[in-house]
DNA sequence: TTTTCTTTTGACAGATTTTTGACATTCCCG
DNA sequence: CGGGAATGTCAAAAATCTGTCAAAAGAAAA
């Protein structure tokens, strides 16, 4: 199996040189780049995985991720520090996969590194984290994030959320709904779906001031992104 | 073989230089740190030991192991000119690996450097430690400590709390936490890890004021690091 | 063996979530 | 403008989950 390529995309080159003797004895290999032009020109050795600040001084962090993916489509894992979350959000939205917040330990991020290379290995598609607007839900954490506030969801709640955010702008009636998120054949929907939607609603509604679900009438419910 | 890296930190340069000419001529390469920020500094070079004193006029040296620890893995030897046993404890809480007192011979130190070394090398068990907040946790030699107090536990209780906080911030449901800490296929959790994780939470509390351990309703426990 | 400490188990109460059904409201269409 | 079906709302009941305790079983130490 060939050694996985990461490149590494910050404008610390303390930082960097930590990370990529630290991944070298993990058996990767590194590749660093300090600002944006670096990053887009080692674009061209195909990583299997990109590392990238997106709060560098003088440069688009963004705007940079934006542009990678048009190029690339391996996973990008944020570095960020823990004020921004809004730039966060952003970030995923414009085209990352995951995050992790500075300060961070080694083998925290190598574990992450790792889960997302075997993800991307086994082609499977499921994404670590999805975000709708200012809303950010983290699939492994299980957490719902408005801005850097959580907001509180059951188990039920979180998989229902889960299954509708993961098929956004698609409307499912009630007895497929009830199917994907509880399992079982839907026999009588009974109106569990309608009252867990509610109640999902009122919390968004009370956190976000949107509700984000929509009915379609007489076919169901949507996750409606903007 | 690669020549072995050693980081030597205090504030007195008389005593650096001597030890890093010392060293060289033992065959390490020395890096010489005068001050807590050249310290961490270095750290992106990868030592494979390093020589701390730990009190450094104007600077914390315990703090600055602890916060070394953060970071690499590798063994820390203080120099110090106290000795006393409590002394001993507060560093070895702290992260430390061993010490030795001012004077020394340069012999006596060597002959410790090439020890660790030599573990180091051949256990190839690294000595791994975690840390949460002002917790510290020694896997090698199964500790933990609050800050210079070391609070109890027993084999099952130390063992769940090494795979939830090596696994920090992610939720595991109890019949995973079973099977990773027991081994066995979970068949009937029993309740076992919930009685569990009740009194890790309460010597945690007894000792910290606070109980690490956080549930996730309907799903599982996570360690919860700030 | 006895003693002591650790681990497991089962029962229970309290808290939280999920489900249910009755009722109000909205929406579509004639 | 209604009638009827679909959806929203509410509160109570049912089901589930967690925290806690004490006693039993098992291991280790003396």
């Amino acid at each position: 199996m060939m050694r996985r390529k990461i490149l590494i995309v910050d404008d610390e080159p303390m930082l960097t040189d930590l990370l990529k003797a630290h991944l070298e004895e993990c058996g990767y290999e590194a590749m660093i780049a300090n600002d944006a032009d670096q990053g887009m020109n080692l674009l061209s050795r195909q990583p299997d995985l990109i590392l990238l600040d997106i709060q560098m001084p003088g440069m688009d962090g963004l705007q940079l991720c934006r542009t990678i993916r048009e190029h690339v489509s391996c996973p990008i894992l944020f570095l960020t520090a823990r004020v921004t979350e809004q730039d966060l959000i952003n970030g995923l939205s414009y085209g990352g996969d995951d995050y992790i917040t500075k300060p961070f330990r080694l083998n925290e991020l190598t574990a992450r590194i790792a889960a997302h290379l075997r993800r991307d290995e086994r082609g499977g598609q499921k994404q670590a984290i999805l975000t709708s607007g200012r809303l950010l839900v983290n699939l492994s954490e299980r957490k719902v994030f408005y801005g850097e506030t959580q907001i509180p969801f059951s188990r039920r709640e979180f998989e229902l959320i889960e299954f509708l955010l993961s098929n956004a702008n698609r409307v499912y009636d009630r007895e497929r709904i009830y199917e994907a998120v509880w399992g079982y054949d839907a026999e009588g929907d009974s109106g569990v779906v309608k009252e867990h939607v509610r109640r999902i609603r009122a919390r968004l509604r009370e956190y976000t001031g949107e509700s984000f679900i929509e009915t379609v009438w007489g076919v169901g419910y949507q996750w409606k992104r903007s």
